[in-house]
DNA sequence: CGTTGCGTTGAGACATTTCAAAATGTGTGG
DNA sequence: CCACACATTTTGAAATGTCTCAACGCAACG
């Protein structure tokens, strides 16, 4: 049993977003790694942009859709991040992901007509609203772009399943090792740093997450930085000693490789 | 932390899998719950017939596929059962899911060429095998048969992530009670008495699935029984108060209702 | 400058694990 | 079909990692 106290913020709800910011994918420093890649031509991108939403900026702590609202759209994150999560009959929650820009969130709900998550800004957050039925209609037409839909979703399967393996079978230390290595390796794929970033989840947040109690997070911090394998102030966090944070993390050898080859 | 034990029984390994039985999906019993669902014509569903192997049973402890091992298709369980697991860099196993008729297996390893998990049989078990370059060619005519796809794994992220919860947030008898009824109600849906069954996996599978020790497993099975909820000899399965154990589950109410309606 | 939210720290409680051993089940070869 | 070897399950007792509860510090804020 871990943490049982919720920490919804704001239960205000952001239905419809409205036009304001005029960024096309093609000028995105994210089109690499979000759903343009799978379209090879300007024309195509050019429609893709066409029927993505983009709206105004989500403040910390409002959603974007709740647990059970009609599935309409997939979100990318622009900007920010949001944390994604279910709660139990009683209300506990469970937090089933956190997202960084250019990943693409909200596919799970495809199959049931409602989102089976809810999704929150974890701080001032910026996301493109693609469409379902439009993504479909496009999707039509390319056949790279389903495949890459397709491989999103596989890749989700995989992390989720990576994360069954951290919640049955890693205890603390190595389960906030292998969450920053992750991290890190996440940040860096998108030109950040992975030696040093800011956290935009809350102690609270993260051990919800990994499946501990709050106390556990913050003494696995400080037991981390007297080992001088990370320096921590607040949450901004610099990694010390990658190498020994992935052999903590003790994943699959190719997460490893990814993280320890110096940057 | 939990089991360390391993139990890989055979490390023989059916690479391909050879033509021996001639059934077809539309004479199978499955197929109202299997991928043909999404074929509305019954020429469409021949056309599907041909690109499925049906190869020989696999015994106990075979492989259908080993992490690693390169992504060529996906498989549907015709009868029988498998599970499967990834495992640490230290060799440590973690079972990610048990699979019963008509479901698919595999489709995680869609965007890496790799599967990446391996797959065994519990007990003696067909499949079907559908090599996926042609399931891709028979979906470019049929959306349905692409929806369905994106579907299965849709479904197949929702259901990682309430083991999440589960792993994160429930403790020994919650998280027994939680399989229990997630099996019964699979098992009602493919016909099958979802009062009384067999338990393909053993205890320490069960225990390495729900992220808990054998012996733990094994107390609360007793505990289960002392208080009547249910009756268990070995691997046959009583369940004596299905409300009761729906609630200790706790989980979705939508799960509930659909186990605790009388047969 | 009190209030509020979040993070840290300590001490004791507790559920589950670990270790050990007995009991039961299962498969195999004679 | 029995007997033996081996695997699995059960049960008990002790060990332990994490949680819970409680208190405190700190920063942001009206």
């Amino acid at each position: 049993m871990t943490s049982k106290l919720n920490l919804r913020q704001t239960p205000v709800r952001q239905a419809n977003v409205r036009q304001c910011t005029n960024v096309s994918c093609k000028d995105c420093s994210l089109s690499p790694l979000c759903l343009p890649t799978a379209l090879r031509f300007e024309e195509d991108i050019i429609n893709l942009d066409h029927i993505i939403k983009r709206g105004r900026p989500l403040k910390k702590g409002e959603h974007l859709f709740l647990e059970g609202d009609a599935f309409t759209s997939v979100f990318a994150v622009r900007s920010g991040s949001l944390k994604t999560y279910t709660s139990t009959n009683e209300g506990e929650e469970q937090i089933t992901g956190f997202h960084l820009p250019s990943e693409l969130v909200g596919l799970s709900g495809m199959d049931t007509d409602h989102y089976p998550v809810s999704a929150q800004a974890m701080e001032t957050t910026m996301v493109c609203e693609i469409p379902f039925d439009k993504l479909e209609e496009l999707a039509l037409e390319h056949p790279q772009l389903r495949r890459q839909l397709m491989c999103v979703m596989s890749k989700e399967i995989r992390d989720d399943q990576q994360m069954m393996l951290l919640l049955s079978k890693k205890n603390a230390d190595e389960r906030i090792a292998t969450f920053l290595v992750n991290l890190a390796s996440r940040f860096r794929r998108r030109g950040f740093s992975s030696q040093s970033f800011r956290l935009s989840m809350s102690r609270n947040e993260m051990g919800n997450y990994l499946g501990l109690a709050v106390e556990t997070v913050s003494r696995v911090f400080t037991r981390f930085q007297k080992q001088d394998l990370i320096h921590a102030v607040g949450k901004e966090i610099e990694i010390l000693d990658p190498q020994a944070l992935s052999r903590m993390a003790g994943g699959k050898a190719r997460d490893q490789i990814e993280l320890t080859s110096v940057h």
